[in-house]
DNA sequence: CCGCCGACTGAAAGCGCTTACACTCGCTCG
DNA sequence: CGAGCGAGTGTAAGCGCTTTCAGTCGGCGG
């Protein structure tokens, strides 16, 4: 017991399981791989010389060999943040069930995005599809990405040549904005994402525009002074609730453009005692797990089926590259609950 | 514009590099990986010309040649979850950082843990590297996957021959004894996991006894009508939330094992009516980032370098086979908030 | 009865790297 | 002054698959 090295018996090749089986390795690969022109007696053969000898085809020399990886890659610009590592676990459930490997990469800032889509080399032969959440790409990129051979899909900002899942931020900001129009509410406020921020440029800007039109066909008008715009995290949320608060004419209503946003704006509620939904009207938008520990009202979207959609989606564009560009559109439903009320008297 | 098949350049090849820069494979392989005997102007040459060529060796090419996968697995119960997810979160950027690939396989049951082992072959040329988040490994499992030329490192289980970070989770259950103590507690109940959970089976037992120890150092006893186990998750926190409270005579203090159990039985008191804090005292283990949301007490671990940690003690592991094997132990701290504090009088 | 076709199989050429081994020098050392 | 040595380089043999191409063979139409 005093060998360290025990040299490992070789595992099972290829060769291995075409002698065991009588026949050559270019009738294993078939046999295995399922392709036609195999006889029934002889597929049947190997598939159970090969399961005896827990034979894998070896992936390194499978991709080398045909040149696909078997592997998607999902870009994320974090793996913090309810959403994001509930979307990847949505694809990552998908993928792993289709046999890909399933392969992450954190992008952090757009810096380190330019890097990933400059230096494309690196994806190159080393993934086959490649999941972009809430990551904009441009028309140019994509074809760059594709002629390289790399299938591409999109969660959120949407590309026309590229397969995507998007919600209507449009819709979003307008269903918040009649829900507290509903409620009577007039001097409504909202606490937005970074207007600038490069990552996700588009979700700010047309939730914005969907609830100043939503509270226009109210009849009521955005005060420009009442919108305040922070990271989308509680931090964001609570320093935008504070700095609205803190108005001469204060909002009756706030909407925040994500529940992390609105919890942090809680939070600021409660250092001034003052009672969500009695007080100040809040809502959010995600439907995040916690929104019902704090009974926040919010539009709920299926963020997990997001991650499991667009892996569908990508994956039906790599097995078939003419079909159709596919778009879709995620469901989104009012959720009421205790932080939103009519205005005080 | 209407040819679909455009034949896409080749990508440059070692061999490309070779000979621009008039030498032979073997030592564009030799610089380009920075090996020893190069002459050093030859290296420069290679690396100018190889930069020049944007070019990238192929990762399954190696792999095939060398054996070696520049891939680090790191298999979790699921990715949802605050805590899993900020472990992974946690793990990616140190992988990424050090060059290896990131590969995420979740493990969502005990028979899916059993496969992947027992299927070893699957994971035998895919990874170098495989790290268990919260999923025990036996001795003889390391030891066959060791024998495949795997290494491995644990998150919280902890196996004598395997780098690992663990939690003290005793030191954990007497630390929330204590704190409840102190505050004049006596009647005090405890929101678990399932004991008989197979995927992580430790964490729970030891919790309960350190607890438990803790209480009787302060000469309280754990009444085992006030423990009740669940599910980790706010469901199971709250339903043992509210079958603590139909006790007939309820504790005054209850510690949740973590925070999003405690989140859960802070639901239980809201539709209760009673004030966390004032009414009965609850805290959790965790810190997680919506306990400030709540104002939760409870006992901070600094999760996402747990993964970052565990990522660094596996990399060390496999650069340097023959150090000694390394068990960290992860810290931790009390957080005083406001849902903890003396009982009512 | 013969040629042709389609179903099936095998031989062999890679895929793009790594690495053992052999080899060439210019020096140092005895 | 020759053997020996080490630094630097090249040659070539794989790594374990996939895929093209060239068959082989039995059956069927003419």
């Amino acid at each position: 017991m005093h060998s360290t090295s025990t040299k490992r018996p070789r595992r099972a090749t290829i060769e291995d399981v075409a002698s065991g089986a009588g026949v050559s390795v270019a009738t294993v690969s078939r046999a295995l791989r399922g392709l036609p022109n195999v006889a029934i007696s002889t597929r049947e053969r190997v598939n159970a010389v090969a399961a005896s000898m827990h034979y894998r085809p070896d992936p390194a020399a499978s991709r080398l060999a045909a040149g696909r990886t078997q592997t998607i890659t999902v870009a994320v610009p974090s793996l913090n943040g309810w959403y994001f590592s509930t979307v990847v676990a949505g694809a990552e459930a998908v993928c792993t069930a289709a046999g890909s490997d399933f392969l992450v990469v954190g992008i952090g800032s757009l810096a380190e995005r330019d890097r990933l889509l400059d230096d494309q080399h690196h994806l190159e032969r080393r993934t086959d599809g490649l999941l972009f959440v809430e990551l904009p790409i441009s028309e140019e990129e994509a074809n760059t990405l594709r002629a390289k051979g790399l299938s591409i899909a999109t969660i959120g900002p949407t590309t026309a040549s590229v397969p995507s899942l998007r919600v209507d931020d449009d819709a979003v900001g307008r269903l918040a904005a009649a829900h507290l129009t509903g409620l009577g509410h007039r001097r409504i406020g909202l606490i937005g994402g970074q207007p600038h921020d490069p990552m996700s440029f588009d979700v700010p800007k047309l939730r914005h525009q969907g609830f100043a039109a939503g509270l226009a066909a109210a009849g009521v008008r955005l005060d420009p002074e009442l919108v305040r715009a922070g990271n989308f995290g509680l931090e964001g949320g609570q320093e935008a609730m504070a700095y609205l608060l803190d108005r001469p004419d204060p909002p009756t209503a706030v909407w925040a453009m994500s529940d992390e946003m609105a919890f942090g704006a809680m939070m600021e509620l409660r250092l001034r005692e003052l009672r969500p939904g009695a007080d100040v009207a809040i809502m959010g938008v995600d439907d995040h797990e916690f929104a019902r520990v704090v009974d926040l009202t919010t539009i709920r979207q299926t963020v997990s089926d997001h991650g499991a959609t667009a892996a569908r989606i990508l994956i039906d564009a790599m097995l078939d590259p003419d079909r159709e560009v596919e778009h879709l559109e995620a469901r989104i439903e009012l959720v009421e609950r205790a932080t939103t009320a009519p205005p005080a008297p």
